[in-house]
DNA sequence: GCAAGGTC
């Protein structure tokens, strides 16, 4: 049977190339998470049978286990230690599987993912899926070694196909497991210690991470520049003379003085002088190049100063104008174009444009200009427009960048642009002088790149030796001024010097500084740290400073690529850098305070913060509402912190105390158009297992069908089961048989909804179909437990009988058995326990743990005390 | 709720 092989790339795009260019286009493509290519061709001398796909980027990506996930239990310091997890990242666009599935009959697998440590890491995430094993031989997976997919460069590699590199793909390993470990750590950390003290923070979470803290670096550098910036005055002399009826004025080679008496000194000779000489003439052909092929961080520099774009939105605009088919992959680093590049048909698609077009055909008549050498990252070639467009198909903002980028690529294949220098030297009283003139002879690019034209500046004929009055002699004074704020495009330059991010992630670095909270873009795309962008780099400056360099970055890179080239081995670099971040971490956290003096100079305490709302449960005194991102109650007198939902706004609701804990309930308002308002108990909502009942809303808010409320599966604010329409005050109002705390309905059995005690932990199963309950505020003459009404669904229970009230003791058999049979001859309540069990009211807290179900049996899952 | 890196 012909041999059947896997081939994977890293995107649907490449392997669509892929599969064009080996199977000369004859090939059949199935549909599926990502598409697969079919087609029948010689592998290693033999007929084989091939198939084309693709991944969407990494498949795993790195997590802690869910017991390292609760903030609040978990010291940030083990998590230096912790175990981590691969999981996959997008796990509904099911990569792993497709490609098992695929693999399936495959004898050989090669793997087209891109030619960097990324893709190298990605090639062992397919082989793991793939479930392809080398065999003695070690010749079934096989690596193709690619820079372009042009159809040449594509047979090449596949003539050439050597095997992947592990050594790579590890360094890739240590890379995530030393970022998420060192991110999340510092984040957790100063998150809970500064949100924990302060209420005007105004972000959810102050995190730290080692790209985009040193990004912010950067910013406040600047700021810092510009805050502590002393002008100084200085005065520079400026003659004036008139030559063939043009007044000109001349600049003075010593530019500036910052000394007054001698400035004046130096007028007072020159003025004496009254007259200039002549004494030098020099003219110089200059040339200013072509560009090289355009790269992303290139790209998202000129559109964030010229066409005021942020590098999100770019990128954004970029993305969309690459699957459209109009421009080349827009994430690369490499401004060389490949030697394949096919110059003449990337300018013959726009031979029609109205704008440009005229310089396309002068530059296809009369030979354009091979590009000027770049850098060939060896990852993508230059962005280039692949076909025409006008703005209609396209919309303004997307129509702009891709108008620069077709003219950007034009330039790149236009002659340089020539212009001549004239520098004029004059001196006066033993002082020199000097004027500059510019004439361009030969536009060049810069026709079709008009922003960046050299200036025209014409100069009156001077000779040699020639002498001319002094018109005047100006002392201007003038005073230093402080830099400007970082800009966008500047930024991306320190960040692309430093080897902060890469081309795909420095526009979510910025992003991510922007959203934290950190720095405001303002106008000019300039970018203004906020205060506490400033406190926190200011606070790692007078701890350690290291914590908010760029080096800290090129350290990682560099401790990694000792894995890459196999100088050292994977685990004991991860342990070496790791131990060197703990010891950071350590001497951190012991001067926090430190920092926090900064924060406490800037910042206002929980206490001073928000307004007062509702009662606390513990004390009963009113609690602050404070309304700053994350939002949250504040209790001074318990110094106790209650989270509250996202995205909406909290009242006072009804004065109604919650019956779990006497804690005043408040109605959350949502954003947005709907309001949907739904009431809380500030406990509640920060307990287990109520807790993180946030994300849950949150995921269903955004949910694909954008609708909230009953239909859409909108929780309760107790119960995260989408469909349950409970409301608190006809729940946990009956008393736990075992030690007479409350009863709540169990979120975490649900559908079957059984009832829980939070005290002992205790779960009284309730019968099928019971879908609310709720008190008769009656009590049971035999042991004074809370007799509840249960309310059926009456097409799920064959019980009903068309009556849906079945009334109740929770405790006591007897009564509960008389009563219900009186009405259906049936006990639902029984537990298979004796009469009076746990009659006792006393208190017996802790009593009956270990019964209840294994879930509420770790510690770090129990409720707080009451 | 957390990092940075792929990609859509």
């Amino acid at each position: 049977m012909a041999p059947r092989v896997l081939m994977v790339a890293e995107k649907p795009s490449i392997a669509l190339s892929i599969a064009s260019a080996l199977s000369g286009g004859r090939m059949s493509t199935r549909r599926g998470s990502t598409d697969v290519h079919e087609f029948d061709g010689m592998f290693r001398g033999l007929h084989a049978h091939f198939k084309v796909t693709s991944v969407i980027g990494h498949i795993f990506s790195v997590d802690f286990p869910p017991t390292y996930q609760n903030w609040e239990v978990t010291d940030p310091m083990d998590l230096f230690q912790a175990p981590i997890l691969k999981s996959e990242s997008n796990p509904k666009a099911h990569i792993r599987r497709h490609l098992s599935q695929e693999a399936k009959g495959c004898g050989y697998l090669v793997l087209w993912l891109d030619c960097d440590r990324e893709g190298e890491n990605i090639c062992y995430e397919v082989i793991e899926c793939s479930g392809i094993h080398e065999n003695e031989a070690g010749r079934r997976i096989y690596r193709a070694r690619f820079s372009s997919v042009a159809e040449k460069d594509i047979l090449k590699a596949m003539d050439n196909l050597v095997a992947p590199n592990k050594d790579e793909a590890l360094a890739v390993d240590a890379r995530q497991e030393i970022d998420l470990k060192v991110g999340v750590a510092f984040t957790r950390f100063q998150t809970r210690y500064f949100q924990g003290k302060y209420g005007n923070l105004d972000s959810r979470v102050i995190s730290y991470g080692p790209c985009q803290t040193p990004t912010l670096g950067f910013c406040v550098q600047r700021y810092l520049q510009i805050t502590t910036f002393k002008p100084e005055k200085f005065w520079s002399l400026n003659p004036y003379i008139i030559k063939d009826g043009y007044e000109l004025r001349l600049e003075w080679d010593r530019n500036k003085l910052f000394d007054y008496d001698v400035a004046m000194m130096f007028q007072k000779l020159v003025s004496d002088d009254h007259t200039l000489k002549v004494t030098d003439i020099l003219t110089k052909e200059e040339c200013k190049s072509r560009p090289s092929g355009l790269n992303t961080v290139n790209m998202l520099k000129v559109a964030s100063s010229a066409l005021g774009f942020g590098p999100q939105m770019a990128m954004q605009l970029a993305e969309r104008l690459y699957t459209q088919g109009f421009i080349s992959y827009p994430r690369t680093e490499s401004t060389a174009y490949p030697s394949s590049f096919d110059f003449r048909s990337a300018l013959g698609a726009q031979l029609n444009n109205p704008i440009w077009g005229n310089d396309v055909r002068a530059l296809l008549a009369d030979g354009f200009h091979k590009p000027r050498h770049g850098l060939d990252a060896g990852d993508h070639p230059p962005i280039t427009p692949m076909r025409s467009a006008t703005e209609d198909m396209l919309g303004d903002d997307a129509w702009r960048l891709y108008q620069y980028i077709c003219q950007h690529f034009i330039g790149t294949v236009s002659p340089d642009c020539h212009y001549t220098r004239t520098r004029v030297e004059f001196a006066a009283g033993r002082e020199l002088f000097h004027c500059v003139g510019q004439h361009v002879t030969a536009k060049g690019f810069t026709s079709i790149m008009p922003w960046m034209a050299v200036g025209e500046k014409n100069l009156p004929q001077f000779t040699k030796g020639e002498k001319i009055n002094i018109l005047k002699v100006d002392l201007y004074e003038g005073s230093t001024s402080p830099p400007d704020y970082l800009s966008e495009s500047e930024l991306i330059s320190l960040m692309e010097k430093n080897g902060i991010g890469t081309d795909a992630s420095i526009p979510v670095h910025i992003n991510n500084i922007c959203e934290r909270n950190y720095v405001q873009v303002s106008s000019g795309r300039r970018l203004v740290p906020t205060a506490l962008g400033t406190t926190l780099i200011r606070g790692y400056q007078c701890i350690d400073p290291d914590l908010c360099l760029p080096d800290i970055r090129s350290f990682i890179e560099q401790q990694i690529t000792l894995i890459a080239k196999g100088k050292a081995d994977h685990i004991h670099v991860v342990q070496h850098v790791l131990q060197q971040f703990k010891q950071k971490y350590t001497y951190f956290v012991k001067k926090i305070e430190n920092m926090d003096a900064l924060f406490e100079a800037q910042f206002s305490p929980l206490a001073d913060s928000g307004r007062l709302l509702s009662k606390c449960g513990k004390c009963t005194r009113y609690m602050k509402y404070i309304s700053t991102q994350p939002p949250r109650l504040y209790c001074a007198t318990c110094e106790e912190v209650y989270y509250l939902p996202q995205n909406g706004t909290i009242k006072l609701y009804k004065e109604l105390a919650c019956p779990l804990d006497g804690f005043e309930l408040v109605l959350f308002l949502m954003a947005g158009p709907d309001g949907k308002t739904f009431p809380l108990c500030p406990y509640c909502y920060n307990s287990p297992p109520f807790e993180g009942i946030d994300k849950l809303f949150g995921a269903l808010k955004l949910g694909s069908s954008g609708k909230i409320g009953k239909g859409a599966g909108m929780p309760c604010f107790l119960c995260p089961h989408p469909t349950c329409q409970h409301s608190l005050i006809s729940q946990g109002v009956c008393a736990c048989p075992e030690c007479s705390g409350t009863l709540v309905l169990d979120p975490v059995s649900a559908p079957k909804w059984r009832l829980y005690c939070n005290i002992c932990n205790c779960l009284v199963s309730l019968p099928q179909g019971a879908h609310r309950i709720s008190t008769t505020g009656k009590r049971c003459p035999e042991c004074d437990s809370t007799i509840i009404e249960v309310d059926f669904n009456k097409r799920t229970t064959p019980l009903s009988n068309g009556a849906t009230l079945h009334v109740g003791c929770i405790l006591c058999d007897e009564l509960l058995h008389s009563l219900v049979e009186m009405k259906h001859g049936k006990s639902f309540f029984r537990r298979g326990r004796g009469r009076g069990r746990g009659r006792g009211r006393a208190s017996s807290r802790g009593r009956g743990r270990g019964r209840g179900r294994s879930k509420y049996e770790d510690p770090k899952m129990s409720f707080r005390d009451f």
